[in-house]
DNA sequence: CCGTTGCCTTGACTTATGTCAAAAAGGAGT
DNA sequence: ACTCCTTTTTGACATAAGTCAAGGCAACGG
């Protein structure tokens, strides 16, 4: 297990702060650890603070009333999530579940508050990291308007072999299944265009690696 | 037209903000006018600041690569639009245009950068603001992936005789073409399903007043 | 080695929604 | 009232993607 300041002076939220802000930070966080498949928290629980994924993996969904699952995020190690209600002052807007083993970091509402209204920098890394967000989403809306499955799955294909640093070939971090729930489609759909595209030359499917070879 | 200060004060990024900070505001604010269907900016324009709406409707939009279009949000007198890139220090993310005649207000980015980093009440109304919309982006994403079309028809409906305060009918603020790219889809589809609530007694549509008899 | 479990794939079918084309309705100005 | 122009509606059709059901495959524990 990493220790919290090593954590919290990795985490982009916290960057560029000087050593004594961060040693305040630490003094508010609160250790929480979760096995795979834990719910955080729910839509519509009150919310008194947030979090930071130490390690492991989790998941930000709904879940319509027929039962499909919509995927929103999927946050690892440095990542902040749950802020939204810290700001505007409502319930969360959604699930949190992990999907591994987790170590969580959390910040009550109410000292992280104080902390940020003491803290220019701080607040300005937080309207950066809520910005980006922001910018996430609009690219998500447009995904699932205006491009169909194979669209979006071939830019999540480029978008990860990007962060992955490979040119022409990546491994899925996650299963089939949740990748379609991340692509706002099920897994059947997911199967069959992948196959589709096996069949065409344009990718390589083993498993959880693919290549790309367009 | 109305005075800079008035606008100012009454908007929400505002609120609460003392005399002489609103004063502060005002002086790097700037006039800007626009007629119906003029574009204030686009995708991957540099960003030098933001927008207040002061008078008039501007949209957010993004078009695919076969012209239909998407509409992220609508906005009125008191909003700001154009934010996210003065955070996250990247280039506008979708494309603005007036679909009224417009006075905007416009605060140029390093100004307000500097105002907002001496001002905690600032910097917290804005991040207030910024997770609103990414609030209203979960319920925008939610509503294309897990519903279908007479599903977020309805949710809009419901929410803009919530906003409008009456109980049973509303008066749509915009053309239905608009309408129907607001709701991920096509003026084609939308007219065909308000038909079909028509003669299912669940509304009573004349026009842009529509009564909602569920 | 075998059965259980979870994950993924395949097939046949249904349906919501987009496309294309044309007609109808509504508004603004002459 | 008439014309021009935009918005909306309708019809016939095409298709992407969801549903339901069954089968395959791999991993893991007994």
């Amino acid at each position: 297990m990493k220790k919290i300041i090593d954590i919290i002076s990795q985490a982009p939220l916290f960057s560029g702060l000087p050593e004594d802000q961060l040693n305040e930070i630490k003094q508010i966080a609160i250790d929480k650890f979760y096995d795979k498949g834990k719910t955080i928290f729910l839509e519509g629980d009150d919310c008194n603070g947030f979090y930071i994924v130490a390690a492991g993996k989790v998941k930000i969904y709904k879940v319509s009333f027929e039962g499909k699952e919509q995927i929103f995020h999927i946050y690892g190690p440095g990542n902040p999530f749950g802020e939204v209600p810290v700001f505007s002052g409502q319930k969360f807007p959604a699930n949190a579940q992990t999907i591994l083993k987790s170590h969580l970091l959390f910040f009550p509402r109410t000292a992280f508050v104080d902390l940020i209204s003491d803290n220019p920098s701080l607040s300005l890394n937080m309207l950066a990291i809520l910005s980006m967000r922001l910018r996430q989403f609009t690219v998500q809306i447009e995904n699932l308007s205006l491009k169909e499955v194979p669209g979006r799955l071939a830019s999540y294909l480029l978008y990860l072999a990007n962060e992955q640093e490979q040119e022409d070939s990546v491994a899925l971090n996650i299963s089939k299944g949740q990748l379609a729930s991340l692509l706002g489609t099920i897994p059947e759909t997911l199967s069959r265009i992948l196959a589709k595209m096996n069949n065409q030359n344009l990718i390589e499917v083993s498993g959880r690696d693919i290549k790309l070879l367009d």
